[in-house]
DNA sequence: GAGCTTCAACCGACCCGTTGATAAGTCTTG
DNA sequence: CAAGACTTATCAACGGGTCGGTTGAAGCTC
């Protein structure tokens, strides 16, 4: 059985990554977090730039199950996007994770290492092009209007939810604020609303 | 007069927190952009809270001025909103603080000094009170829509804004990324589109 | 106007805790 | 024993911040 300390290293990494971004955290603080030491992290992550872009790509692959998934259990276009948005209202909510990595970092950028930034942006790859085919769908199906096509729906409406969690934050990670915004965005794209 | 000095320092932490956020940037880093020693800003600012907060508060201040002749100059609602998405879309181009420093704060907020968190509450505030403002004008005189009333239409424009300049700096900070999305959430706005 | 004080602006040197990273060795386990 | 996991001890560089001091312009007094 492999060593559950790397793992419990990326969880503690993702969790000061969410709330303080790339620069404002570092190997001692995970050390604290979970009693190991220092070098410990370095074995398992040589460079903190090795460590965020595993951090990211870990969170990736686990969208990537979780869409996977998503997309077998619920076949309606509307369902999944809502599910979208839910996902964010339960994160926010709980206050575990309130705030996706990947937006976060995006703010960063120019001051990230490079395997970082690339990771960010398949990350933003990863979810306009998953936002794209599920408005895509729909249109098609006749479960969703996408006016601009779904490329452009799929840009602002992941535009939309970024700028509801940044409001949500500011108001002290409010879920009421991230839904007045992020749910009318999603309601833009069923086509018996809006007269 | 006041020393010269001080502005700069504070345009130079501006430029460095736009492009690093707030803990990525030193005192270290603006002596030796501006030549002068570390002392002396800490001699203006006494703390890096001081000087964030500060330059903030400047920003806050400049973006007041800059509404208030927006108010006098232009009357109609719609050019107001278009002067909103086209000052950082040229921002964006220009390559000249192609960021809005409040947004991209938000977003480290939990690791930031009170004073900061305080000032870029502020600037939400200020922002969303401004465009609630200009939309709320809008409807009453009929060149404006405003579906879920004018402040929930007023968070959505903001929150689609920041979010706009998170895909175009993930972009390369590519000013038609910024457009393709920000433009159409203020279309929305006006009542003659959309069937 | 010479001499004195005051005060903001500014600087080099320094303090000390923290940072990311390394070396070298111990412990475990197959 | 060999390999990987993990530790303690340590490093140079950097972080924000302080200290003591110099400069120079303004103000006051005789």
């Amino acid at each position: 059985m492999v060593s559950d300390t790397y793992e419990r290293i990326l969880d503690s990494a993702e969790h000061l990554m969410v709330s303080r971004g790339y620069n404002a955290f570092s190997y001692a603080d995970i050390s604290g977090e979970l009693g190991v030491g220092k070098a410990t992290i370095h074995h398992h992550f040589p460079t903190k730039a090795d460590l965020a872009a595993m951090v990211l790509a870990r969170y990736r692959k686990s969208n990537r199950r979780h869409v996977e998934g998503l997309f077998a259990a619920v076949s309606d276009p509307v369902a999944r996007l809502e599910a979208y948005v839910g996902y964010w209202e339960d994160c926010i909510a709980r206050q575990d994770l309130p705030f996706c990595i990947g937006a976060l970092l995006a703010s960063e950028l120019p001051s990230l290492p490079d395997a970082v930034v690339q990771q960010v942006r398949g990350h933003f790859a990863d979810l306009s092009g998953w936002l794209g085919a599920v408005i895509e769908d729909g249109v098609v199906s006749g479960h969703l209007k996408a006016v601009r096509g779904p490329k452009a729906e799929a840009e602002t409406l992941m535009a939309t939810v970024h700028g509801a969690m940044l409001a949500a934050r500011v108001a002290g990670s409010d879920p009421a604020v991230f839904s007045a915004i992020a749910r009318p965005a999603l309601d833009r794209l069923k086509p018996t609303v809006e007269a």
